[in-house]
DNA sequence: CTCCGTGCAAATACTTTGCAAAGCG
DNA sequence: CGCTTTGCAAAGTATTTGCACGGAG
C-alpha cells in the first residue's frame, strides 16, 4: 500500500498547498507555487483537483474575486473579510450570524439550508496606506 | 459644471429592468429582457451600463453564480439564498449580522470596512420537490 | 490488461474593449 | 460642435474538456 510514491503526489500536493497558505489562493496560484516542485504539472490538473476538492468538501471557496475563484483550505466556519482594492482576502475568525439564522431563513423561505457565509467588503491596511500615501504626494 | 451623463434612453431600460425583476438576473437575462423593445441593443451596452451602475453603487452585485455575475437592483440592506442545485437567488429580509460587526472586524483586522453579506446556501422549495419526484420516480 | 490521474491543447463561457458611427444638448 | 453612448466584433481571461499516454496493481 506504499504508492504514496506517485499514485496522487501532485493531488497531495495540491491539497497541502492549499491548507498550508492563508492567501486563499486561485488555481494559478497554486499551479505557480507547485510548478518549481512539479515542472510538469498541468494547470488543468489544478483546476480539476481543485474542483474534486470542492465537491468532496474538504475545501471550499470564499467566491470569485476579481474574475478568479479564490479557495479556502480551512473549512472550519468563519467570515472573510475582502480588499475591494488590491483583492485581497483576509480571514475574520468570528463568526457574526445569530446561530438560529439558518433554520430561521430555512423556515422563512421553505428552502433546505446547507451553509451561510458572510463576508466583509473594505480596503485593507496596506491599500489605505498607500491611497493615503499617493493622496499626500499628488496634492 | 455637474457631471450629469447623457440621457440614454437604454440605459433608463436597462436600470429599471434590473430594478423591477426580483431574480438577480444575469447580464444576459437583462439582454434577453430588452431585445424585444430594443432590437438594436448590444450585450457590451448591457454589461457596460450594469459595470457603471455598480460602480456609481446604485445597484448592486450578489455575486458570481455558476461563473455569472448576478445583479441586484435593490441596495437596502439584506441577505441572500442562493440554490446550490438551480442558481437561484432569493432575497432575504432580514439581517443577520450583529450591527457592531463591521466596526469589530474594523478594529480588530486593521482594514475599513464598507459593507458586508450575507449569503445562504442550500436547496430551494422547487429543486427540493424536484429531486424527491426524481428520487420516488427511479425507485 | 485495466484503471485512474495527467499533460496538453482545443474548446467554452463570460466579460471587456477598440473603434467608428450615432445621439444628446 | 464637443462630448457621451452605442453596436459590432474582436480580444481577453478564466475554466473546462477530449484524448492519448504513463504508472500502478
Amino acid at each position: 500500500m506504499e504508492r504514496k510514491q506517485n499514485y496522487s503526489r501532485k493531488r497531495e500536493a495540491i491539497l497541502t498547498a492549499l491548507q498550508k497558505t492563508k492567501i486563499h489562493p486561485t488555481a494559478e496560484w497554486v499551479y505557480q507555487e507547485l510548478k518549481s516542485e512539479y515542472p510538469d504539472l498541468s494547470l488543468g490538473t489544478v483546476y480539476r483537483n481543485l474542483r474534486l476538492f470542492k465537491d468532496e468538501g474538504i475545501i471550499t471557496s470564499v467566491g470569485v474575486v476579481d474574475g478568479q475563484e479564490r479557495y479556502d483550505g480551512d473549512i472550519t466556519p468563519h467570515s472573510h473579510f475582502v480588499c475591494t482594492n488590491c483583492g485581497k482576502v483576509i480571514d475574520v475568525n468570528d463568526e457574526f450570524v445569530d446561530p438560529e439564522a439558518d433554520t430561521m431563513v430555512a423556515r422563512k423561505c421553505k428552502v433546505k439550508v446547507l451553509s451561510h457565509s458572510v463576508c466583509f467588503n473594505g480596503i485593507c491596511m496596506e491599500c489605505l496606506e498607500a491611497l493615503k500615501k499617493a493622496e499626500t504626494g499628488s496634492k
